[in-house]
DNA sequence: CCATATCGTCAAGAAAGTTGACTACCTTGT
DNA sequence: ACAAGGTAGTCAACTTTCTTGACGATATGG
């Protein structure tokens, strides 16, 4: 994580935060979203997840519109400069992968993401983890 | 994680917080520590350090004492009831493990374990990631 | 069409960390 | 021996990030 996000620190986008990237995640595979959404995609409550979209407002990676169904939400969806961040972000994992593969192979590694995958998956109950930057 | 620490909540140690969790282990295997020493360890200054000791200073899991050889510092040490706490973490953990191997086999576990350390030991450069409950 | 639930907002405050300055003590080189 | 600079802990003020609680506006379902 602390490497990606030196990665994109060089690349001009230096203003995002981890916890931004779980807001980003969200928002790649949900075009229209709503604070409440996000608020229990990372497990916070809605009012703290307005004041980060409040910032990436600001900075310019998303944008607030009018909902299209529902007078009370506001439709969040990321900006041209929102999904070129998620575009670095995607190119540096996958460099990161690359380099895990040459160091264990890429066998072990997909085993490892498969056997991650697994324990994650019991211990939860299958359901979505909340995910957090915190404890 | 948040296993363990629900382990430890019925076995009466409902008041130690994650980020205490790596105050202990430092001290498992420092006798007379610091809270300069464990503020490194942990990747936070040296009062976010002093709050934490006191914290468990007050809940009775950890004692100051003079210190032996320098009268600026104080030695920080695990109480009875830290020990106790320090078990109780061991042998929950040791049920994850055991948990974990029923789920993907032992020889999967180990590589896994093998993987992951391969990994953040190159990441790393080999020196010891300070330990942060924080991105 | 009314009762209840939900979305976003405002405001106040808590949790956990940081920075900076200070005293007391240690250490090292001359 | 001792001056000079470094280190341990402390005090105080502040920042960041999240929470709780209350509210108006809109949605929804019997």
């Amino acid at each position: 994580m602390d490497r990606v996000h030196e990665q994109l620190a060089t690349a001009g986008f230096g203003d995002v935060r981890p916890a931004h990237g779980f807001v980003f995640q969200y928002l790649s595979f949900h075009k229209t979203a709503t604070a409440v959404g996000i608020g229990e995609h990372l497990g916070i409550t809605k009012q703290a997840a307005v004041q980060l979209i409040d910032e990436l407002t600001k900075r310019g990676y998303v944008e607030r519109r009018p909902h299209p169904t529902d007078r009370r939400a506001r439709a969040i969806s990321l900006t041209a400069r929102g999904w070129e961040c998620v575009e670095r972000v995607v190119a540096a994992w996958a460099d990161i992968e690359r380099e895990w593969a040459t160091l264990i192979g890429p066998d072990r590694l997909g085993k490892l993401h498969d056997d991650l995958a697994t324990l994650t998956a019991a211990t939860s109950g299958g359901r979505p983890v909340p995910l957090r930057p915190l404890w």
